[in-house]
DNA sequence: AGTGCGGCCTGTCCGC
DNA sequence: TGCGGACAGGCCGCAC
């Protein structure tokens, strides 16, 4: 499942092979996503030429001369640059032909992602505009979030998981980074001092930064399908891992539901 | 305005 | 062994 690290490594991982490439041929072999891939798209992009690949909270987007591209992988989206001849697989709906010979191909089983056309600024697009600061810059700093959580009465998890709140701190990486910080899931955000904040922020700094460098590991085998945690799971303090001792205190954690995600926790060292 | 929930999908797992 | 059903999960859009 791709979090922000993964968004980021995908990034990374096509950038070099697409930057001053041109669109050779555009193939959509399954139209039906979260939202329909554009009719027109094939035509607005033929001979276009990509100037850049940038990311913003878990939106990859693909600029070109006249407009940008902007996917989402969802849930089980995973993008690949593989040889233009190369046998195209069941849950392979979209794919990019690069005059280098390669594409990018983007596979989806749950289709759960989106592939996107605008011609005018993408943070102006609809699903970008109202987006909340980058967790990994500057601007998302314990004043923020202090700021932002005052009088809300929502579970603390859910309001650290609103990307209008602020972007890429999905399931997994919530229970972690409220685990770090000492905080139990359910307490209500505006009921949190700004000291508590601080080690908020710098857990969920922390937690991002270290699944990217893990990214640096799956971006190896790029090419594989798996679609589960693997090698990162091992690392989890506590997500799914319900009934297993706490690293710290060796209580067992707990699992409950929030806002209608699973959420782990210690009840002796969150609170 | 803040909050909660339905719905979109398919692979995986569980019980019978 | 096969089959149905529950479940996970990002996140928009709607209802209250």
């Amino acid at each position: 499942m791709p979090e922000l690290p993964e968004v980021e490594t995908t990034r990374r991982g096509i950038e070099p092979h697409l930057c001053e490439q041109t669109i050779t041929r555009t193939l959509v072999r399954n139209r039906k996503l979260r939202w329909p891939i554009p009719a027109k798209l094939a035509t607005e992009l033929q001979q276009q030429l990509v100037h850049s690949v940038r990311r913003r909270g878990k939106y990859l987007l693909i600029d070109f001369e006249r407009g940008t591209l902007i996917i989402h992988l969802g849930m089980s989206g995973s993008l690949r640059i593989l040889p233009i001849d190369s046998a195209a697989e069941k849950h392979d709906h979209f794919e990019l032909q690069l005059s280098s010979g390669q594409c990018l191909r983007l596979r989806d089983p749950r289709r759960f992602g989106c592939v996107l056309w605008t011609r005018r600024d993408p943070f102006k697009h609809k699903l970008l505009a109202s987006l909340g600061p980058e967790p990994l810059l500057k601007e998302f700093d314990s004043d923020y979030l202090y700021a932002r959580s005052r009088a809300r009465k929502q579970a603390v998890k859910s309001f650290i998981m609103d990307s209008k709140i602020v972007v890429g701190v999905g399931n997994i990486y919530a229970s972690e980074s409220l685990f770090l910080a000492g905080i139990h899931p359910q307490r209500a955000a505006g009921r949190i001092s700004e000291k508590r904040y601080q080690q908020l922020v710098s857990a969920i700094k922390k937690v991002l930064q270290a699944a990217i460098r893990q990214g640096g590991t799956s971006l190896r085998d790029f090419t594989a399908s798996d679609g589960s945690p693997g090698y990162f799971k091992q690392q989890l303090n506590v997500y799914g891992r319900a009934g297993e001792p706490c690293p710290r205190c060796g209580r067992p954690i707990r699992q409950q539901t929030i806002g209608q995600r699973a959420s782990y926790y210690c009840p002796h060292c969150q609170k």
